[in-house]
DNA sequence: TTGCAAATGCAACATTGTTGTATTTAATTA
DNA sequence: TAATTAAATACAACAATGTTGCATTTGCAA
């Protein structure tokens, strides 16, 4: 199956009509081996779509599990594809995050265990953000 | 020493000059159990200082180590003050937030052990951000 | 008290995010 | 294929957040 065929398949399969933008932003993600900035992806999508387009665009991608939204270190709000575990009703890919403060990249590290934390008595633990901050692979070359 | 003297003293330690509008914030963050949004910041410090100001402020006391930003589970930026231990070089209070979805309260989690986590070859980790999202122990009750 | 660096105020601007509503379009169905 | 319709988009208007330059004020030390 050729690969916007697999977007397109995506994007029904979560109930989605197919679209120009929606695609165009499913690439993009589906592209990047880091979590994209949204400057980035309005930059991308300015020609063929509004930007509150594009902000209703990601909520909805978002609520149904398709991708996932992070703040960096720095508060900048990144995109990036979700594992095909996730669906409207839970994330199921938390997985730590690494941001790079030499390229400003921000790597899913999809392979790293979750540590385990243990709470105050009287807290419920119900999702975990887990970011580590410093040199990525490519910088350190 | 009288709270205010304290708080003075903080500031003289940092190099900074004594204000109202310095004094104002480093109250209203002891005296919160939470981090504190910078929205309700703004909104107490309104009457006796510009916006421009607070921003400037905030960036400079995060800069010498008396307080710290943190992001929610939402992206509200959200200050608490620091352990003594932080200082211009280096904050040296790292720990683990805990974002409330009932209240929306995020919570400074000192006594929780920091998960130890290891990285892929090739990255070279600096510091540490981890959160959790659940319910905290007031709105258990 | 005076001098000066530090801090503030103000204007102007940029970016980011939200809401309401009219219009268009993708996909279903007749 | 054409009509139907719910979903998606465009546009305008606005709110919130954050930044920069510069003139003015103020805390503090000499
Ligand atoms: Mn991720
Ligand atoms: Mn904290
Ligand atoms: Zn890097
Ligand atoms: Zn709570």
């Amino acid at each position: 199956m050729p690969n916007v065929e697999k977007l397109i398949a995506l994007l029904k399969s979560h109930g989605f009509k197919k679209t120009p933008a929606r695609i165009r932003v499913l690439e993009i993600l589906t592209k990047s081996s880091k979590a994209v900035p949204y400057s980035e992806i309005e930059q991308q999508l300015k020609a063929i779509a509004d930007r509150v387009t594009l902000y209703r665009l990601l909520i909805s991608f978002e609520k149904q599990g398709i991708i996932h939204k992070t703040h960096d270190h720095l508060g900048t709000v990144k995109y990036a594809i979700c594992s095909s575990a996730c669906d409207a009703h839970a994330h199921h890919d938390e997985h730590v995050h690494f941001n790079c403060i030499k390229c400003s990249g921000t790597f899913c590290l999809d392979t790293v265990v979750l540590p385990n934390i243990t709470l105050p008595k009287g807290y419920l633990a119900n999702s975990y953000q887990f970011a580590i901050t410093g040199i990525c692979k490519n910088c350190m070359s």
